[in-house]
DNA sequence: TATATACCCGACTATTTTAGTCAAGTTTAA
DNA sequence: TTAAACTTGACTAAAATAGTCGGGTATATA
């Protein structure tokens, strides 16, 4: 059960973004060269980011990227959800009366691991991108 | 981020064990097929359980396996840790200085990374194999 | 004591997922 | 006009995962 490092570079990119976004658009070689995130995996990133509107493109010279929303009401789940991060702790397939060994049936700990994905989900709809901005750490 | 289907597997396995390990030894054939998990993987399975001590072995005939503690004293984290499944949402080596971009510094996202997997693991910790067996679910 | 039952163990492989690159664009401010 | 910066799809190498195979060893019971 690991987070992928897609996740991780998301979320790591959107909170420079918002922490350098006082005015100009940030572009993505600067995110690159702060975080030490390839730019090329950023524009892949970004493009799913902007499809989501959790950002917004600003083209041609001097442009970048800006956030869509204030930082304080941007869910750590949405970002998750714009770059495709799964959370899956079931087996089998949600709507499907089918269990995880192919029975007609849910298994035995069905109900545990969802009760586990809630648990999960629910810590990241809970913060905000604003949360990570205001953590002591800075570089 | 999902879950194994070794970690699935081996739940679902303790806690068929835990429902029917009333008097007599269970076989792995036996909860081989009431789960739908294959028996080979079985074995490879209680092999490590049972190197944790979370169950013990009954070999030859009418042989099978037992738990190893009460079914109340099992926390379901003890399982995961007996099947080697890692809960790993931070990116970089966790007693290094260096963070996960290669740099010499904890990210921006380290901190925040850590308290999920904290959130994580204490839903593992609290939750028992008694817990499981419980559920109304019944197949 | 023979034997069937059931555990024990290492090695192997196919599949899937993930991380990250490459090449070739298009847009637009200066 | 041009350089900076975004856009896009395809591609590849590496790692993790799921699960099999084959050949063991131990022991209760008949
Ligand atoms: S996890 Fe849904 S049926 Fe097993
Ligand atoms: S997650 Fe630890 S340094 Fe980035």
């Amino acid at each position: 059960m690991k987070l992928s490092s897609k996740s991780r570079y998301a979320v790591m990119a959107l909170t420079d973004l918002a922490k350098f976004n006082t005015k100009d658009p940030v572009t993505l070689r600067d995110i690159s060269l702060r975080q030490g995130i390839s730019l090329v995996y950023l524009e892949q990133l970004f493009l799913k980011l902007k499809k989501n509107n959790i950002v917004k493109s600003i083209r041609g010279k001097k442009g970048g990227y800006i956030l869509n929303k204030k930082a304080s009401e941007v869910k750590i789940s949405d970002i998750l959800l714009a770059v495709d991060e799964k959370i899956k702790t079931i087996g089998c397939k949600k709507n499907s009366k089918e269990g995880c060994n192919g029975r007609s049936s849910k298994c035995i700990t069905h109900d545990f691991w969802e009760e586990l994905e809630d648990h999960i989900c629910d810590f990241f709809k809970k913060k905000k991108l604003e949360d990570l901005i205001n953590q002591t750490r800075f570089n």
